[in-house]
DNA sequence: TTTGACTCTGCACTATGGTGCAGGGTGGAG
DNA sequence: CTCCACCCTGCACCATAGTGCAGAGTCAAA
């Protein structure tokens, strides 16, 4: 079935997973895609399940997790030993991480459109109670 | 009624504003503090009121504005031309840029939470819906 | 065979907000 | 006068996730 035809050039990765061909190559430095075999003159043959593999780590990037955190997930899909509830334990982790970054801004927007709405969006910046309230004589 | 002695070197204005020596001198080289005067020796000579400076710096970072921002705001307030209606244009875009970054923290916790329930628990991690969804044949 | 597109390596650079260090000079108290 | 804490400059470095480039080699079609 798999022929010489099969395997992909990093190029030819890079074009069907939707990236750069530089960021094929730094995360095979960063362990995110195996070391691929190579033809005689150094060129990268990469299997195309690497395809699969790198529309992983896009997608996991965009559930909120850092190239570092999407390989220990990788690791504990490759890891026999792993079940499900470490994966899921990883999940809520993130989830837990998301939710304080959520409060945060919150309390960040919550502050502002109180500020703008003591703002009378005229006069000078001197009386302007946005500044005012970053002066921390105004202190909490 | 300002003496010499109300002066500060970079270490009592650093302490009173609660951040290290080297972020003084990094803020000085990035212009959100103004060059201080020098003694003959090359020490510097902070203004008291430097102090309120870098308090605002960190005020309004902790509002979400970078560096960048924070001295866009220094000068809007520094500058007679500008009003309040200009500061309050910053936190609005500032504003609209949290919501930006909350809705999408949602949109992460949305899919994570989904996807912790849909898991068992158990079971090896080839069986794991988290995993499994990452991958990219679940498409969209 | 030639040409153009592709690939290789390694290194430097982007932005962000600092931190740390080496190798000097200074200030004031004892 | 000595000592230690402080200050000076400039440079390198941390993490993150790549991007860019030089200089060399390769592949395949025309």
């Amino acid at each position: 079935m798999s022929n010489a035809s099969d395997v992909l050039t990093v190029g030819q990765l890079a074009k069907r997973a939707g990236v750069g061909v530089p960021t094929i190559r730094f995360y095979e430095r960063r362990g995110l895609l195996p070391s691929p075999a190579r033809r005689a003159s150094g060129y990268r043959q990469f299997a195309p399940d690497c395809v699969q593999r790198v529309r992983f780590i896009r997608h996991a990037q965009e559930l909120g997790f850092s190239l570092r955190e999407v390989q220990e997930l990788l690791s504990l899909s490759m890891d026999p030993h792993k079940s499900c509830a470490d994966v899921r334990e990883r999940a809520a982790a993130k989830v837990a991480d998301i939710e304080g970054r959520l409060a945060s801004l919150k309390r960040m927007r919550t502050v502002l459109t109180r500020l703008m709405k003591r703002c009378p969006g005229d006069g000078p910046t001197e009386a302007c109670p946005i500044l005012m309230t970053m002066e921390p004589e105004h202190e909490r």
